[in-house]
RNA sequence: GCCCAUGUGGCGGAAUAGGUAGACGCACAGGACUUAAAAUCCUGCGAGCAUUAAAACUCAUGCCGGUUCAAGUCCGGCCGUGGGCACCA
């Protein structure tokens, strides 16, 4: 016997929209419940199956909330600006809106046939003009509070769409829309100040409860960083060259200062620049790059130095070399930076390449423990000390020595004498030490580090000051070492793979690791060196000694940086809300008065992006031309649209009062809804859309439009659905699945329940049809249980307990988004149900009612035809009963020695003892604990008792 | 490179606070019903050892080590996969 699904849930989704069951009002007795889904881009494909699982989910928390006697929002629209609809439009040279309306009809019929309970009486479309009016009015809100403004800038350009985008959606260098690589393009667009609200945009946070994961996508977003402004005077010209760091205790280590290719003085001093077409020409050069060949990190460095222009050293007068390179970007800091080779990766690399000297300004600074800590009652003593890793002439082995006395194992090393330099007193040790006399030292390391210990067999402490110099033995010709060398210590060669493990102190392991790797920059922490007042301080002190100086002398002060730019907000493109505002020769930038919004989008000839970078818009003459509100002379539209983040930044608020034509909402609906309780949403919109809808939101907060600052409470994420292979559903993969087919061949709840039941809601998932006839399967045998109901009314004994487990597991699964294991709880009760004779009607109505969020069709059916109650969507949610869920008996697990040996069955209220006796007498155990001691007995009340032996 | 996830049977995945690992489902195998198939119902199902059968035993939550009577869960160190950011000074 299986049920017509067809035919239930249509009949029960029409009943739906009759009644208007899910309509929710504003105000009331009730408390609100505001539950919202991202809206969909309603394209040409339809309905996809993971817009089922995101739908069905927030729909289940909507029906759980209402029945808990909630005013539930639960609302749905369309997000229709956008590329899909526009290359429809290029393609077959028609007006989109079209388009857009069959489009919007196929999700819309999708939907219904999913039996969501959405609201569908605040239903609208961003593409309607009655709410674009609102986005272009609040776009003049925007510029009236001077956080809208135009301005010529460096922006993220896609060829490929010929249009502007703005830093989150060229994130990467890569065009969001078509993938292309984006290249930098001057141009005049509309800004939104977001940046401004940085600070307020990380503050916020703390007041929502969004997942952490997403807390910290909009942190690394935002990148606040905390430095100093540090000036440079310049040399040649009246002028300071401002750059930006995180280090400025490093100063005593700049060597150059780079300039990044857009940078203001290569203009500026043109005439001062003796090789002015050589930086031109590295100019150019950038500007043809894209994005991402300009940011690859595995190319070379590349970079000309400015011949004619030289800075100061604030902090010692040093004069410094200033170059260009493309590795400093003009849109982060001052567009410039200071150059600490000794420190920092890219300058060293840098610095390398194009023979920049190299100062260190940072030492390691090992300190001994154990026997070895520094002893405050023994005298100090300072030494420059060399250490020599030196290889074996044929073989990969280093060259040690084993100090006898204390069994220390560790590379020659030795004080500097004199004027010695390191690697004459490297050779002196090494032949010393050992006899071989044919050394080769190839190197000495590029910087020093410092030890600090107690040197045990000298009876004082060290601070040593450690040179370093690699080399090989050309041959193992030896002197004869003198006796006293031979007691204290015995040559050894080390097999470089075990070097590290056998050298005696960090110190050592450190050269070991720097002669088996090579040179680079140091970039770990460590005291300061010659950097005169710095000296011997760490990095935060020496940070804020740093900033005083600075902050002191008038050269410097500290600043904070941001990742997060301004919005850039202007597209070239046809399908958007045009941007209300007017150019005037004489007056400027006009906005377009509030009664004449909406500024309708026109028809135009061709929806093709032009070539000359300008909106499809600019080529309808009547529409551009028009008169200056101010003063009525000849004045041109803007005709850049808005980008498709526009229309979704405050959607939620509309929903509120869609159909409000004096505000964007009323503010008592507003008031009343508040915020979002919770927003569900794809990981790919949470740094982008959900940044922009926070902005803003606090924007009109600020400005007094809406009552609330942080937009949304909780966001939540849904996982993907894949397909059947585990890869991203796509028409090209054929791996895509139809929800309509499935509508067809096993409906809506089986649907639903299937994608509940799938896995982790916040983890992708691959499909797979065989799961979803498992779950048909379920919803059959729902079906079948009336032919087992008798006459009671309550519930029956032997299934008391767990029924009210599982309502109790069902609610709180549900309200914590934990859908699979609800419905997995429902599967385990139905088999309960299954093993009885009969079910009573108040079995069948509840396990009935717990589906029904997420199966509502065939359950209200059910719930009708077997006359068992009112319709689910007006009964009270069933609650738990406490007292029938504690049980007198259960299974507890005996432990031997950690390991399980046999179970014995106790009751609730049997004490620690009888307990205890039950478990010794068990057989199993009895075998494992026969002829030993029983040191401890651990009894853990219903869990477990563990027994240790010996 | 940095940040965030994540790693459990043939598969999707369970396992509230450290307390009987593998719930539930799928797939598979055997059986019942049937002329037969489908559907349905029953049984089994991590690996090994063993086997007449069962019990028992050993090993198992990416790898190595640690804490604990007890570790999928906590700590340290690796490895793999996925995602985000990335020449951000």
């Amino acid at each position: 016997m299986n049920y017509d699904f067809k035919n239930i849930e249509k009949k029960w989704q029409e009943k739906w929209e009759k009644e208007g069951t899910f309509v929710a009002e504003n105000g009331g007795d009730k408390e609100k419940y505001y539950v919202l889904v991202e809206f969909p881009y309603p394209s040409g494909v339809g309905l996809h199956v993971g817009h089922v699982r995101s739908y069905t989910a927030l729909d289940s928390l909507a029906r759980l909330k209402r029945a808990q006697g909630y005013n539930v929002l639960f609302p749905m629209g369309w997000d229709s600006f956008g590329a899909p609809a526009e290359q429809y439009a290029i393609k077959n040279h028609v007006y989109p809106a079209n388009m857009v309306k069959d489009c919007i009809e196929t999700f819309k019929r999708q939907i219904k046939a999913l039996g969501s309970s959405f609201d569908w009486t605040r239903e609208f479309a961003t593409t309607d003009p009655e709410y674009y009016k609102w986005t272009q009015w609040q776009f003049l809100q925007f510029y009236k509070a001077g956080l809208a403004y135009k301005a010529e800038k460096e922006i993220n350009w896609c060829p490929n769409c010929k249009t502007g985008l703005s830093n989150e959606d060229a994130a990467g260098g890569v065009c969001e829309r078509c993938g292309s690589s984006t290249t930098k393009k001057l141009k005049n667009q509309w800004m939104l100040k977001m940046s401004s609200y940085a600070d307020s945009l990380l503050d916020g946070l703390a007041e929502t409860e969004f997942w952490d994961k997403i807390k910290i996508a909009q942190i690394n977003w935002i990148g606040k960083s905390t430095g100093a402004e540090v000036n440079f005077k310049m040399k040649e010209v009246e002028d300071t060259l401002t750059v930006f760091t995180t280090r400025c205790d490093t100063l005593f280590g700049v060597t150059a200062m780079v300039l990044s290719p857009e940078h203001e003085f290569l203009n500026k001093y043109a005439d001062k620049i003796n090789n002015i077409d050589e930086v031109r020409a590295y100019r150019e050069q950038t500007h043809k790059k894209s994005e991402i060949e300009r940011t690859d990190m595995t190319k070379e460095k590349t970079g000309v130095k400015i011949d004619g222009l030289t800075a100061i050293n604030p902090v010692n007068g040093a004069e410094i070399e200033i170059w260009m390179s493309d590795y400093v970007l003009a849109s982060y800091g001052t567009g410039a930076i200071m150059m600490v080779p000794a420190h920092d990766d890219r300058d060293y690399a840098f610095a390398k390449k194009f023979d920049i000297p190299i100062v260190q300004v940072i030492a390691k600074n090992f300190v001994g423990s154990g026997d070895s800590t520094i002893r405050p009652d023994k005298p100090f003593t300072d030494r420059q000390v060399v250490i020599a890793a030196i290889a074996h002439p044929t073989e990969d082995k280093y060259l040690c020595v084993k100090n006898n006395k204390f069994g220390w194992i560790n590379f020659v090393m030795g004080g500097i004498e004199g004027d010695e330099n390191p690697i004459e007193a490297a050779k002196r040790e090494i032949i010393e030490e050992t006899g071989y006399t044919e050394i080769e030292i190839e190197r000495e390391m590029e910087f020093v580090y410092f030890d600090n210990f107690f040197a045990r067999h000298k009876d004082v402490n060290r601070h040593i000051t450690c040179h370093t110099v690699v080399g090989r033995l050309k041959n193992l010709d030896a002197i004869e070492r003198s006796e006293e060398e031979s007691e204290l210590q015995e040559v050894m060669w080390i097999d470089k793979e075990k070097l590290i493990e056998t050298l005696n102190t960090n110190a050592h392991k450190y050269d070991a690791t720097r002669a088996l790797e090579g040179d680079g920059p140091l970039t770990e922490e460590g005291v300061h060196i010659n950097s005169d007042f710095l000296d011997g301080l760490g990095k935060e002190e020496a940070i804020e000694r740093m900033l005083e100086f600075l902050e002191e002398k008038g050269i410097g002060k500290k600043t904070t940086n941001y990742r997060l730019q301004d919005w850039i907000f202007s597209r070239q493109r046809f399908w958007g809300e045009p941007i209300p505002m007017i150019h005037c020769e004489k007056c400027g930038w006009v906005p377009v008065p509030e009664e004449e919004l909406p500024l309708i989008l026109p028809d135009v000839p061709s929806y093709e992006p032009t070539d000359n970078g300008e909106s499809p818009l600019s080529t309808v003459d009547e529409w551009v031309n028009t008169t200056c509100p101010s003063c009525g002379n000849h004045a041109v539209r803007e005709t850049d649209t808005m980008p498709n983040w526009a229309g979704s930044s405050w959607y939620w608020i509309r929903y509120m009062d869609p159909k409000c034509d004096t505000a964007i909402a009323n503010m008592d609906a507003m008031k009343y809804w508040g915020q979002v309780d919770l927003y569900n949403g794809g990981m790919e919109h949470a740094t982008r859309h959900l940044l922009y809808a926070r902005f803003w939101n606090q924007v009109l907060f600020d400005n007094g439009i809406v009552p609330v600052r942080e937009p949304f409470k909780k966001r939540v994420a849904h996982g993907m659905i894949l397909g059947e292979n585990n890869e991203k559903m796509s028409k090209s993969k054929g791996n895509v699945v139809n929800p309509d087919d499935m509508f067809e061949t096993y409906g809506a709840d089986a649907l639903r329940t299937y994608e509940m039941f799938i896995g982790d809601y916040t983890k992708d998932a691959a499909w797979s049809e065989n799961g979803l006839k498992g779950c048909k399967k379920f919803l059959d045998r729902i079906f079948r249980l009336q032919t087992k109901l008798n006459d009671d009314e309550e519930y029956s004994k032997e299934l008391e307990a767990m029924i009210n487990k599982t309502i109790k597991k069902v609610t709180e699964d549900i309200e914590t988004m934990n859908y699979n294991t609800a419905v997995s709880a429902l599967m385990i009760l139905l088999n309960a149900y299954d093993k009885q004779e009969k079910i009573s009607r108040k079995d069948y109505r509840t396990i009935l009612q717990l589906l029904n969020p997420i199966a509502p069709h065939v359950t209200e059916e059910l719930n009708e035809i077997c006359k068992l109650g009112v319709p689910f969507t007006s009964s009270d949610w069933p609650i738990c009963d406490e007292s029938k869920i504690v049980e007198d008996t259960y299974e507890i697990g005996v432990q031997v020695n950690g390991k399980l040996r046999g179970s014995i069955v106790v009751s609730a209220d049997e004490n620690e003892n009888s307990i205890k006796e039950k478990a010794l007498a068990n057989e199993n155990v009895i075998k494992h604990i026969e002829g030993k001691e029983i040191i401890k007995t651990i009894v853990i009340p219903k869990r477990i008792v563990s027994i240790v032996v010996k």
